[in-house]
RNA sequence: GGGCGAAUAGCUCAGUUGGUUAGAGCGCCUGUCUUACACACAGGAUGUCGGGGGUUCGAGUCCCUCUUCGCCCACCA
């Protein structure tokens, strides 16, 4: 295997890292699970920003107005593109030996996503779901283009709600004027009439008079519509239909003229049907501008009143933050309903799951109350929308193939100006991407539907919850069966990292700094599901030490094993006989069978066991931070700290019981690298391939994922004995406790007397892993049927044995006898507790059988306990 | 305005359907270069599980309420 150079990351920024990152660690398992995953990383999202400019050069460059998408570029400025955009992230992916198909990554400028783009507007227009709408749309005046809703981003800002009378022309009853509210007064010269509610009696009398619009002077009516609501400011609201949507509506319903007072570009300027609208003196002015004009000039002629501070949310351009206007005008729009009908079936039936779950209501709430697309834009690059009008007037023409023509007249055409908004191909993108609309292509047949869909939920609405509706509707078919809604990489402030804001993390030189290992470690162990990654940028130590540390670790466990290979060969775990096997191996081999299968079910299951999830599949699974956690607590708690140290004196002391070390040794850290390679590739593959025991020409990445041994660990007999080296372990730990207690040198060997408990399997325990404990305790062990007199440190275990250090002069009885009295005190202390739940009639009649059983466990083995130790307390301490 | 989420050790976070003495990593304290590893080893300290109320034999976990923070959605001028 070529190893890639050390410096080469996976990410550009952490924030894409992340995605990244988590994609290619489950592409990784599925693929050592023996899944042939095709994994296709990004959309022609890539680099939206660069590509951006790069489409604006080649635009202005070309001498064009529109640049249409896959139809007007040629391949070298479409490698050209992509060297400039995805390539990079792309060609670092692939450094990493990530499953990336890249050639249909970076595919916005192909004729083929083209193709597949005009096929879905076509059979969207022959379905009828597609229609030239005329309404109110956002606009963004510095983008020039329209926007879709969720393109128009609400922001909470703080402005003015401006309250301007406005005369009656014929004064009735006393009344000169009425007073309406607005938080856009420069809005006002589009006004057409006044609205109040039909059953407000403040003023049924106004309804039908008509007032003076101030400014311009111009007459509208009073109208009645119940969109006016009595109880908000005055009772009165302007109507304003060109520039607001539900002003348009009541327009609508009232049949009033729709003038437009503003230019795309948001200057003041006498638009459609808004002729005599705008004073010579505000034309060519900024909106803004010309509101604090004309707010002037209300209030130089008396027609202002209060003027009170209104928070309210302003829609902004999700691109440049422009804040976006209202505004009338002519757009493609594709019809919802009946779209997200299937796509709202497929979540609540268990088609398809959405990961962590609470986003199935967000995504469900808003297919419910999903409005109409608005699909066109007025940028000048993106997929131009296929429709052609005839110069002469017939019927438009929309086509998958250019047109030259009218068929009608044979007369000139011209396509459509807008462009589509650039959804409307990602919307595509589960099957454009294998080879749709050609339904005999390949890869559609081998890989859709797809399987998991893995990104962030701040695109649930632009992008999943389009591509399951495009899945169903030109498909038939949902386009993966989970979404996997991964969180974001925060500061300690929580505040999304972003290279404009500065409080990213240079990826490059966290690689510099602890390995590209480490990075993915930290971010994988550290994604709980759904939870945002924290990240402090001022302290990567903090952040980064602990993945590099496990790495180093990782390390140093191949160094030692494969140093204790040498040039012998090593007999595979299925040419060892179950009964050579040692306690330590049994139990090892038991942990790895734990540690497989939590690792397991922290990821799996991988897909529906049926059409759909059923209930207790829909939750689990991708647990990617237990996932790895598992995998490292075995590593490092189990293998390392008492496997290898437990087999080091076996190594050393040579003959077959040496062979039956290695061997295990072996088996299990092959399976832990296994177990560790879509977290930590590199370092794992590493070690992997200097590892005896598995066919030469292969890596890891290929190698099967590891399964748990179905013939156990040898019968009844063997699992017994694996359980044993708990005693082991339990032994060694109160041994070094009492070391640690009296600070006896760790190096320095002591004697040790161990009185087992009163069976033969106890007994057998330390009659054979008598060396083991003391090489790991520091030791030397007697075996004896009662505890020595004397002055000694004592601890009593679970179960019953009794480990006695007998050194006169260093341990201080008193010191001693505190310590004991206040074990026994803790001892007591929960043993009441314990004795006063089971004593108690209701927990003992209500409580499950067997946690009752259990509890009544605990309290013979604590009783039992409690006595050994009063009975040192009272043979050493008198009392 | 509507909805959702979070609040657990100094920090970053686990804690699956209520059931031992609430855990991990980092940090902190003590000791150690024990022939893989000081990026390590051994031992240790640290929590009114945000506040209050409730349900239950039993609550970090379920219900109500309050506080603080965050996110999403939203055509009330």
């Amino acid at each position: 295997i070529v190893m890639p150079p050390p410096n080469i990351t996976d990410i550009l920024h952490v924030g894409h890292g992340l995605n990244n990152t988590v994609q290619d660690v489950i592409v990784r398992w599925r693929r050592m699970a023996g899944d042939e995953a095709l994994w296709l990383p990004g959309t022609d999202h890539a680099g939206i920003a660069t590509q951006n400019v790069v489409e604006k050069k080649l635009a202005r460059e070309q001498g064009k107005t529109r640049y249409d998408l896959g139809r007007d570029e040629s391949d070298a400025q479409t490698t050209a593109y992509v060297d400039a955009t995805g390539g990079t992230i792309l060609q670092q992916l692939r450094a990493i030996g990530a499953s990336a198909d890249w050639s249909r990554t970076a595919y916005t400028l192909t004729p083929e996503l083209s193709r597949a783009v005009r096929e879905a507007f076509v059979q969207l227009y022959e379905k009828g779901l597609i229609y030239r709408g005329h309404r109110v749309i956002h606009w963004c005046s510095r983008c020039l283009t329209s926007l879709s809703d969720e393109e128009a981003e609400h922001e909470d800002e703080a402005g003015s709600l401006y309250h301007i009378s406005y005369p009656l022309a014929e004064p009735i009853s006393g009344l000169a004027s009425v007073t309406v509210a607005t938080t856009r007064p420069e809005t006002m010269l589009g006004d057409v009439a006044v609205a109040v509610n039909p059953d407000d009696p403040r003023y049924r009398e106004l309804i039908g008079k008509e007032l003076i619009l101030p400014i311009t002077g111009i007459r509208i009516p009073v109208i009645a519509d119940a969109y006016a609501d009595p109880a908000f400011g005055t009772g009165v609201v302007k109507i304003t239909p060109a520039h607001d949507p539900n002003d348009f509506e009541v327009g609508r319903r009232h049949s009033l003229p729709m003038p437009i007072v503003m230019s795309p570009t948001g200057m003041m300027e006498e638009g459609a049907d808004a002729a005599g609208r705008v004073p010579e003196r505000l034309r060519g002015v900024d909106r803004f501008a010309a509101r604090a004009v004309i707010v002037d000039e209300l209030r130089a002629a008396g027609h202002l009143g209060k003027v009170e501070t209104h928070n309210h949310s302003v829609r902004h351009c999700y691109r440049c933050h422009t804040v976006v206007e209202p505004r009338l005008s002519d757009q493609w729009f594709v019809k919802m309903e009946p779209l997200a009908r299937p796509a709202l079936k497929a979540v609540r039936s268990g088609a398809i799951r959405i990961l962590p779950e609470r986003w199935e209501a967000v995504y469900i709430n808003w297919l419910e109350g999903i409005r109409d697309w608005n699909i066109s834009r007025q940028l000048w690059w993106g997929h131009r929308i296929p429709v052609w009008s005839c110069a002469a007037g017939h019927d438009p023409i929309i086509s998958r193939e250019d047109v030259t023509r009218c068929p009608k007249c044979s007369g000139p055409v011209r396509q459509d100006d807008d462009v589509l908004d650039t959804w409307f191909s990602s919307w595509l993108w589960p099957f454009s991407t294998l080879g749709w609309p050609n339904a005999d292509a390949r890869d559609l047949r081998a890989f859709y539907p797809t399987d998991v869909l893995i990104t962030a939920p701040e695109i649930l609405f632009f992008w999943v919850a389009r591509m399951i509706m495009g899945g169903f509707a030109f498909m038939g078919d949902r386009p993966f069966h989970t979404v996997y809604l991964h969180g974001t990489v925060r500061d300690t402030q929580h505040i999304k990292m972003s290279k404009s804001l500065g409080n990213g993390v240079d990826p490059l030189r966290v690689v510099e700094l602890y390995g590209a290992d480490a990075l993915r470690y930290t971010l994988v162990a550290g994604l709980g599901m759904g939870a945002d990654v924290i990240i402090d940028p001022k302290d990567l130590e903090q952040s980064f030490a602990p993945g590099r540390n496990f790495v180093t670790k990782l390390r140093n466990i191949g160094k030692f094993i494969l140093s204790n290979l040498g040039d012998e060969a090593v007999s595979p775990l299925s040419a060892i006989a179950p009964s050579s096997l040692s306690r330590s191996d049994r139990w090892i081999l038991d942990r790895l069978d734990v540690a497989i299968a939590d690792c397991d079910t922290a990821l799996g299951p991988a897909r529906p066991t049926g059409r759909t999830w059923r209930p207790s599949e829909l939750r689990s699974g991708l647990r990617l931070s237990e996932y790895a956690e598992a995998a490292r607590r075995f590593v490092w708690g189990e293998l390392a700290d008492w496997y290898v140290e437990a087999a080091k004196g076996r190594l050393m002391a040579g003959g077959a019981d040496r062979d039956v070390a290695r061997a295990v040794l072996v088996h299990v850290f092959d399976a832990a690298l296994r177990l560790l390679q879509p977290i930590v590739p590199f370092v794992t593959e590493e070690l992997w391939q200097q590892l005896p025991g598995h066919a030469d020409d292969g890596t890891l990445a290929r190698a099967p994922w590891p399964a748990q041994r179905r013939e156990g660990t040898g019968g009844r007999d063997g699992a017994a004995r694996g359980s044993e080296f708990e005693v082991v372990r339990e032994t060694v730990a109160a041994l070094r406790q009492l070391r640690s207690e009296y600070a006896i040198t760790p190096g320095k060997m002591i004697p040790a007397v161990i009185v087992p408990a009163r069976d033969a399997a106890a007994r057998a325990v330390f009659d054979e892993e008598g060396g083991t404990i003391g090489r790991l305790a520091r030791v030397t062990i007697t075996l004896a049927d009662v505890a020595p007199s004397g002055t000694a440190a004592h601890a009593v275990l679970a179960g019953g044995t009794e480990v006695i250090v007998p050194l006169e002069g260093i341990i201080d009885v008193e010191r001693e006898c505190v310590r004991l009295r206040g074990e026994l005190e803790g001892l007591e202390k929960q043993l009441a507790s314990l004795s006063q739940r089971l004593a108690n009639e209701g927990f003992v009649s209500r409580a499950p059988a067997h946690v009752v059983e259990a509890e009544r466990k605990k309290e013979t083995e604590w009783t039992a306990r409690r006595g050994q130790l009063a009975d040192k307390v009272r043979s050493m301490c008198g009392g």
